[in-house]
DNA sequence: TTCAAGAGACCGACTGGTTGGTCTGTACAC
DNA sequence: GTGTACAGACCAACCAGTCGGTCTCTTGAA
């Protein structure tokens, strides 16, 4: 029973590691389901036993991503009173993602517009749900008088995903920064534009901040 | 001779901007030459006369957009000794093309994957060039002491990039702030982070930061 | 002024290759 | 023997691109 619950799973996410690569070089549309089934070592056959469709796919590989960025979000939310802490604790959270899932990624912000009708919502929803996890963060930052009040709290939440978001563009895990040290020039970055100055010159919140300067 | 000349281009034209809308809403994949002809009200033949292909189509939508884009960064670059000053004129002209030029934004940022062989390297010079700029603003701008020397040039720089180039994912003309408000709203939050403490007190660059809040 | 000749712009039926998906068959576990 | 996991030949649809042809405009000789 449990030596064929793993077998009946192997190939199937042996399917899904290879096409994310290949969709990661060429695009979801630049790859054919038989250079999947090739490159997964099996066949048409194999490949529709576990897939209805290269569409549901597609979808599989969206939602495995964003159900999981999505948990680590909640979690970053609750655990926390703080709002400072909680909104560095999404970006860090967020930005380890790309270390463990970039073709992921990748694949979920090129290809999202080709994802059939009848996969979109949940996606969509579960996309919403993060922005939303932001958007009260940064309200419930300015109400406490950690961030600034001037700042607007729709755009300010979609810099901050645009600015993270970003680096599936540039990101390789051999580049001269970890992804941690990436994290933390993002917490800098984001703070020191959201923190009034009153925050900032408090000391509890000295750890928020780069120290030296950064050799590039 | 010069109605000959406006008529050689009118099609072109018709085709170009009907097919940015319909790559925009269905991605370059989604989009068949047959829809293309259907919706610019010519036929196969208007197209292929002139278009050597699909692909060369994509091409051309990324290089316009692109070279657009690298000229005013460029006029920005050279227009002011400042690189605050500069940095904010780059970073204001570049959201205003969101205005014109959302579609051939989209397409941009989208599509590039499936460019060509033959059409990659050009539009490739293009984006680095136009990386490398913002990249020479960031090192004068900490050289002269106006920006904070612990900042990661090249992480900062991408970072800038993101928060900027996001947009295109979520920006509608209709929305509640005009895209102005935006570029405004992006230059505080970016200077915010970069400037010094000294910088920020000499009261010669208040201007480049929000008065007042901002209601959502 | 006229009209033949040619060039460029555009038309649309057709094609050849590709691709997602199906269907029958097989090997093996229980 | 029955159901599950997979194999691989096969198919129908689709789609980028072609090609012979038409229509209009320009040119220039008579």
């Amino acid at each position: 029973m449990y030596g064929k619950e793993l077998k009946l799973t192997e190939l199937r996410d042996r399917i899904i590691d290879h096409s994310l690569k290949l969709f990661e070089m060429h695009g979801f549309h630049g790859v054919t389901v038989n250079q999947i089934v090739a490159e997964s070592g099996t066949s048409k056959g194999g490949f529709y036993h576990h897939f209805q469709s290269k569409d549901e796919l597609l979808y599989v590989i969206h939602d495995y991503f964003i159900s999981y960025v999505l948990t680590k979000a909640e979690e970053a939310e609750s655990s926390s009173q703080n709002p400072t802490e909680k909104l560095k604790k999404i970006i860090q959270s967020f930005v380890k993602v790309f270390h463990l899932y970039k073709p992921h990624i990748s694949v979920f912000y090129q290809e999202s517009m080709y994802l059939k009708p009848e996969y979109t919502e949940e996606i969509k929803s579960k996309r919403n749900a993060y922005k939303n996890i932001i958007f009260k963060v940064l309200r419930e930052g300015i109400q406490e008088g950690q961030f600034r009040n001037e700042i607007s709290v729709e755009i300010t939440g979609m810099s901050i995903l645009g600015m993270v978001n970003w680096t599936y563009k540039w990101y390789h895990p051999e580049g001269s920064k970890t992804i941690d040290e990436i994290g933390d020039i993002y917490v800098d970055l984001i703070l020191n534009s959201l923190l009034t100055d009153e925050t900032k010159k408090d000391p509890r919140f000295a750890c928020y901040f780069l120290k030296d300067s950064h050799t590039d």
